[in-house]
DNA sequence: TCGGTTAAACTAAACGGTTAGTTAATAATA
DNA sequence: TATTATTAACTAACCGTTTAGTTTAACCGA
């Protein structure tokens, strides 16, 4: 077992694991698998090179489980997506929550995806899609819309492009957001955020009802 | 003068710099600054590596002329966006029928630039900012919505938020196909496009008209 | 039409800094 | 003492850039 003076703080082994992955984290999110320097992350993480190779075996594998990790972070958040939602209204509120929540806790997250994203069979962004699916967000989204329209409150729609639309409207300024921002020149994006969330609700259930 | 055994074609010297250009956007577009390697460029011409440096004097200046080239090409087709418009209707038309144009016709140009939000003040964020906004989309979309809201056919609504969930409800798939398309399983993409943006249309009028 | 001059276009090869990865030895821990 | 953690020093390959030179072709005087 691991000893450790009193009980704060984790184990001092294993620290310095995490702290490189930390380290490779914040690395690889601000220059991507080429732009990233090992050498670099070590220094941020306060170990030598070497000790990456120890834990590691190499860049690309620190690169991978570095991914790993960031999945692991969100899971729990988007998991909760959709829980018990019966009605078509909380749903796309309680989705364009999540997403703007996961943009706002995560942004090393999306930085990182919206790079990859310029590599369409790039690990990342397969399993972000499988990620997606398995959220099953879209799927109950198309479902309770389709009640709706059963019920006659949701008119006559492509069900499939309308859930792209929302999903895109809701994650599209936080990809984005680096140009929108300049454009409208945004200054309280706290503000701007809840906004938008209230817009694209607003919108997309007027857009949609009978 | 340069001479040329008759007019067609372009002059044989300034061939292989074109040449150059056009397979460092291919090869930048596909790996990146950083992930370029001049040696690819220059094989991929067809050239020997110290041409690059004989017209372009590095790679980071051969990497701004390849932004510039592509800012230089999809210009025609953005500058033409709204031009003689004076209904909202009609303005959301084009503007979705020009974002899929410029998608579809320039892919490597959205495929770099997802590559570059995730660096939020990289140079081609911010001139593709500086674009937007000189395209006049955002302001006039707003403009033509706020005449409607003057004439009763538009409800009262925060109307630079729509505009850019407009926007983004229409860029938003073409930066995310990688993940919309697997998540979806789209085959015939062509199709797919038009209906998302009949999509758009539709579900943003029924969304801001009274 | 030729031979010589010049500038631009182009290349093979090398240079040297950088960088991912290794090794061998030391320190800490159990 | 045996195992695990950590490091300084090292290496080989890579890669952007330069150098020193060759080839090509337009120009020009005779």
């Amino acid at each position: 077992m691991r000893t450790n003076r009193d009980n704060n703080g984790p184990p001092p082994a294993e620290d310095n694991k995490q702290r490189i992955l930390q380290a490779a984290l914040r690395e690889f999110t601000e220059r991507g698998l080429d732009g990233a320097r090992v050498e670099r992350i070590a220094e941020s993480a306060g170990v030598n090179k070497a000790l990456l190779y120890y834990y590691y075996s190499s860049k690309e594998n620190l690169f991978s489980s570095v991914i790993d990790e960031h999945f692991r972070m969100i899971l729990p958040l988007i998991r909760k997506t959709l829980e018990d939602t019966s009605d078509p209204e909380t749903a796309l509120r309680q989705v364009a929550a999540v997403y703007a929540e996961l943009s706002q806790r995560h942004p090393e997250f999306i930085r990182l995806l919206v790079r990859e994203l310029a590599q369409p069979d790039s690990p990342m962004v397969v399993r972000a899609a499988e990620t997606m699916k398995e959220s099953g967000v879209p799927g109950q989204l198309r479902r309770l819309l389709s009640e709706g329209q059963a019920k006659g409150t949701i008119r006559e729609f492509d069900l499939r492009q309308a859930a792209v639309s929302f999903i895109t409207m809701n994650l599209g300024y936080f990809i984005m957001a680096p140009i929108v921002d300049r454009v409208l020149q945004i200054d309280d994006r706290k503000q701007f955020i809840s906004e938008r969330i209230q817009a694209n609700v607003d919108l997309f259930l007027r857009g949609i009802t009978t």
